[in-house]
DNA sequence: TATCAACACGAAAACGTTTTCGTTTCATTT
DNA sequence: AAATGAAACGAAAACGTTTTCGTGTTGATA
């Protein structure tokens, strides 16, 4: 293979300075026409690029953000990825993005590898087993170093940055109030284990609304899915209590989705038996039959406010600037899911 | 904020020179414990890292391989890039994505931006805008300067460069075909402008199918979506045709959701009075109702062969590497959207 | 006492770029 | 003739790292 063409390469073929061979291509007055002429011509047949990783060093940016997300799967943060992209774009930056996978070491390790010079600042939505484990020292080393930090959706309290997230606790009275509004008396949830903050919030909005309307809380309904087991098995044991539920909040659309199409197999009508409600907008909740209720979530608008926040960290980085907390509200979509009020 | 440590301010702090503060770190004889000791105890304490674009720069490779794919939300992208962390990782390897939109400009920015120094290696499913524009030199430039390259589903024929894609004209033939067997005699295929050669190519697998069971090829049946326009005010030309379709191959998972959402709409029962089949395994096909069958694509498997083809162009720079091109072969996957057999 | 080896460290180049500050040459002005 | 000025270019530092090749000091050996 040919070797990547260099400044000194044509400096050489024309025996100048490197110097001289850089002010030619950027076209500077310094250099005659003759010179520039040549040299301009004879990087262009060679498809002259200024290799980027020289001009960061020199420059000590990269004008490149990273963001580290734990899965790529999920509709919600393919459309954070989207916003994140757009405002980035726009404002002259790249954007690098890695998986966690969820695992703590991942997140480790692609945070080590952003942090040393590759980005100029990181978006993180923290992965699972950092939630468990709770060691959150590669953080608190980011900002010890400089770089700014964002966290989004799945933030951390004792961590001081600048965080978006989406307003969980209000998405889950929202959606909780909803379904009682509807006429729903006994209503199950479907969450996540303990660690997770999201769930968490969720969970806390749904206590909320059953405490505002005056519903006793049951625990037999509060369901926390171990996605490491049979998802179906562990609903099934909702619909076997003695009471079982007539609405069901799932705090994300694939637990609403699991528990809709588990209700219709065992012959429940969706929603005149039991109603479904999901968080998050994404494309199981508009083509699954019939069409998913859901908290949307603005992944979108989230990833923008991510970005203009990191933007300005990174910008005012020698002033003491001011971590801002930006809450993105949520909407309830209704659908085919839920009934009619 | 605190600036980064580096070797230079370490070597200050001891009055010592850079290049004894980088033996020390890396434990060398040539250095006394002595030294060692404070100097490792010391750049502990200020958690350094060694800058990546100067080590980059050095060693003139990234250990990183770049991705451009044309969007993130389509599930089948999203297996892939999880396939490609996986093998990438394994050998020591990041990997940094990027989106093009379908838009020829941002692949070229995204191109220009990865080739310079920034990764050692591209892997790159083609933006529709680039193959409706027919404009590939940026691939030729990025070849030109010795950057491995690797194509993955949609890819371009006439670059030269190791390829993996699916077997979409047996993925075509086998939908198709299958919809034969079952009973079908009207089968309406949804697909994707001309331009898109992976739906052209199921296309051709269609035509194959009917000419290998001696059903005539009518041109009303195919109906090439303009994802522009209302998709749902397409399909319906297909059901007020004098002799609507009983079977339906959509060469995307989405267009085959819409269609059997427009079909429930219209009372017909699925797959009894038609029968639907699309195109990659995707989160809709598993929850919609009914499931959906589909032609699985196995992205994950094409994602780390892509890996795989890349990191040989990577260590066999110098020696003439012949381009490889590798297939994925697609399976049926049967669900309740098509009558049994 | 001269020689040699081991030890502990420093200088400098290299990766590719930009930019500041010379320096040379030649022509013009006083 | 001396001074000034512009034009055209080069040298060198800087970004942060690694590594090769010195170099000076010590202690031991012949």
């Amino acid at each position: 293979m040919k070797s990547k063409i260099t400044l000194k390469k044509i400096a050489k073929e024309f025996d100048v300075s490197i110097s001289t061979v850089s002010k030619a291509l950027k076209d500077s007055h310094e250099i005659s026409e003759e010179v520039k002429e040549k040299i301009q011509a004879f990087a262009k047949y060679y498809h002259y690029k200024p290799n980027s990783l020289a001009l960061n060093l020199r420059n000590q940016k990269t004008k490149t953000i990273g963001v580290i997300i734990p899965q790529i799967v999920h509709h919600f943060f393919t459309k954070v990825i989207s916003g994140i992209e757009q405002v980035a774009n726009k404002n002259g930056y790249n954007v690098m993005i890695c998986m966690s996978m969820d695992s703590y070491e991942k997140e480790v390790l692609n945070m080590d590898m952003l942090a040393n010079g590759v980005v100029d600042g990181i978006i993180v939505s923290v992965a699972k087993e950092t939630e468990e484990k709770e060691n959150y020292s590669h953080f608190r080393d980011l900002i010890y170093n400089g770089i700014p930090l964002v966290m989004f959706d799945r933030v951390i309290d004792e961590i001081k940055c600048s965080k978006v997230l989406t307003n969980d606790l209000d998405g889950g009275y929202l959606a909780t109030k909803h379904l009682i509004n509807i006429g729903c008396k006994r209503i199950a949830i479907l969450t996540t284990p303990d660690f997770v903050t999201v769930g968490n919030l969720r969970l806390e909005g749904y206590k909320n609304a059953l405490e505002n309307s005056l519903i006793p809380f049951d625990e037999d309904l509060v369901l926390k899915i171990d996605e490491d087991k049979n998802i179906e098995e562990q609903i099934k044991t909702l619909f076997s209590l003695k009471e079982p539920p007539d609405g069901i909040f799932g705090v994300n659309e694939i637990y609403a989705a699991y528990a809709m199409k588990y209700a219709r197999k065992q012959g429940y009508d969706v929603p005149e038996d039991i109603s479904i409600l999901g968080f998050t907008d994404g494309l199981i909740s508009q083509f699954s039959t019939p069409t998913l209720s859901t908290v949307a979530q603005h992944g979108n608008t989230m990833g923008q406010k991510a970005v203009e926040l990191l933007l300005n960290e990174i910008e005012y980085q020698d002033t003491d600037y001011q971590h801002q907390t930006k809450v993105v509200e949520t909407d309830l979509i209704l659908r085919e899911s839920t009934k009619k009020l």
